[in-house]
DNA sequence: TTTAGGG
DNA sequence: CCCTAAA
């Protein structure tokens, strides 16, 4: 992979001043991360572009927020609006770079009529001849400028170097005609696209943060009252969770949001592509993955981390809800399946401290996994519980089939069984039938649970 | 803040 | 897995 291959990723590349007036779109943290790879590390003392990075997914429209902003984008843009902005100083823009590689491109264009109509507006507009046949990629980029507070701020060099840098990447390429010539503040050096590493990439973004806090300064505050979209608090919560390291991006973002409404941005959006050099980086880099998958393997990545011993997802939880629901978007947005060695150790767990001391059981046996809470502990053994009694009602009943769905080892049926005996669940049938005889509420415990098994799935085959 | 229970 | 009420 060199440059050259990236030149010829980009030769659709097209360039162009956008004026977007007053829309302010947050940067998503899981595409921040996938900029890494590719973004070039942006001059700490070149860039003097600010805003956020941020590129979005915009697949098969699943991705919410990735439409939003494109709405933004397609209201407020000018396109080849390159005299209007001129001396427009206190104006905020956005800075839109944007990536588009083939395969994704094709993708959404399929899927996504709004945004493809704006891709191939876009594409048809720049002469370049494009590559999306091959089998690189064609890449769309769109970048826009706008001139920053007046150098008032900045260092006046800064502009030139920038500019010269920008032509550089584009005159290396065939497609791009010539006379697209515009100043850019962004700088990308497109050998190093994929030679990043994080800190890198943080440092980059937090120089840009920094300036953009100067050229905020220069912006007259009437201007702050922009139109922007804050991201949901979920979201920041989901990814400072599965990527601590990314942490410090999310801050800026947030930051961003809540300070500066004003500023330039710039918005990155970079769309899959499949270089791999090594299988392992693509795996690790595939944007092809959407964000929802994303989410799935951080955390995955995570599991592996801790649960090196090649357990596997034996259990599967709930069928339907792997299949059919993770599509959707359903709320377990981040579901993780428990393994087998985390069944046990739970389980283990539970005999030790007891039930519902969950605390103590995250504790001291899932202190190193971030994801399980108490919460989860508690809801897994609910449906250990479950499983078990229905299990062993299967058993009477159908005998196998059933079990092969569940490759819940038989062992750890029987000691979630015996627990279940030792504590039942507490609530679960208090006040009603605890007062019978000890044996009484064995055998209770034993039949009570198929009861809410059986409402259980008839509420499922309802939804279904 | 943790647990229980329901969705 | 998420949310909320109660302890």
């Amino acid at each position: 992979m060199d440059g050259e291959e990236y030149l010829q990723k980009c030769s659709n590349m097209k360039c162009q001043r956008v004026h977007v007036d007053e829309s302010y779109v947050p940067a998503f943290q899981d595409e921040v991360t996938e900029v890494e790879h590719l973004l070039a590390e942006p001059r700490n003392d070149h860039v003097s572009l600010d805003g956020s990075l941020d590129s979005h997914t915009t697949l098969n429209g699943k991705d919410d927020l990735g439409l939003e902003v494109l709405d933004g984008f397609l209201d407020d843009v000018e396109i080849d609006d390159l005299e209007g902005t001129d001396g427009f100083s206190g104006a905020c823009e956005d800075y839109l770079l944007d990536f588009e590689f083939a395969g994704k491109f094709e993708e959404v264009l399929g899927s996504d009529p709004f945004e493809s109509s704006l891709l191939q507006n876009s594409s048809s507009e720049s002469n370049s001849s494009g590559l999306s046949g091959s089998s690189i990629v064609g890449g769309v980029l769109k970048s826009t400028e706008v001139p920053i507070a007046q150098s008032e701020c900045k260092n006046d060099s800064l502009e030139e170097t920038l500019t010269y840098e920008s032509h550089g990447t584009f005159r290396n390429n065939p497609g791009q005609p010539s006379k697209v010539s515009c100043r850019y503040n962004i700088s990308l050096d497109m050998q190093h696209l994929q030679g990043l590493d994080n800190d890198q990439v943080a440092s980059g973004l937090l120089t840009c943060k920094k300036e953009k806090g100067l050229v905020e300064k220069c912006q007259p505050a009437a201007l702050r009252e922009k139109r922007f979209r804050k991201p949901t608090q979920r979201y920041i919560e989901e990814f400072s969770d599965s990527r601590p390291k990314e942490k410090v991006l999310t801050a800026d973002t947030k930051d961003k949001h809540s300070s500066d409404l004003s500023c330039n941005v710039l918005h990155i959006k970079i769309k899959a592509l499949k270089k791999s050099p090594s299988e392992k980086s693509s795996n690790e880099n595939s944007d092809l993955m959407l964000p929802e998958l994303q989410v799935s393997k951080g955390r995955l990545e995570k599991e592996e981390l801790e649960y090196d011993d090649g357990s596997i997802p034996s259990e599967s939880d709930d069928g339907c809800a792997t299949t059919k629901r993770s599509r959707r978007k359903d709320r377990r947005k981040h579901q993780k399946m428990w393994t087998l060695p985390e069944v046990m150790k739970l389980v283990e767990g539970i005999s030790e401290y007891g039930v519902g001391r969950w605390t103590d059981i995250k504790r001291f046996l899932f202190s190193s996994s971030s994801y399980r809470t108490p919460i989860d502990l508690r809801d897994k053994w609910r449906n250990l519980l479950r499983a078990s009694s229905a299990q062993k009602h299967k058993r009477e009943a159908e005998e196998n089939d059933e079990l092969a769905l569940r490759p819940l080892p038989f062992n750890v049926v029987h000691r979630v069984r015996e627990l279940a005996k030792i504590h039942p669940y507490p609530r679960q049938r208090g006040s009603k039938k605890s007062r019978v005889s000890q044996a009484g509420s064995f055998v209770i415990a034993k039949d009570s649970p198929p009861v809410s098994l059986s409402k259980r799935n008839v509420r499922r085959n309802n939804c279904t």
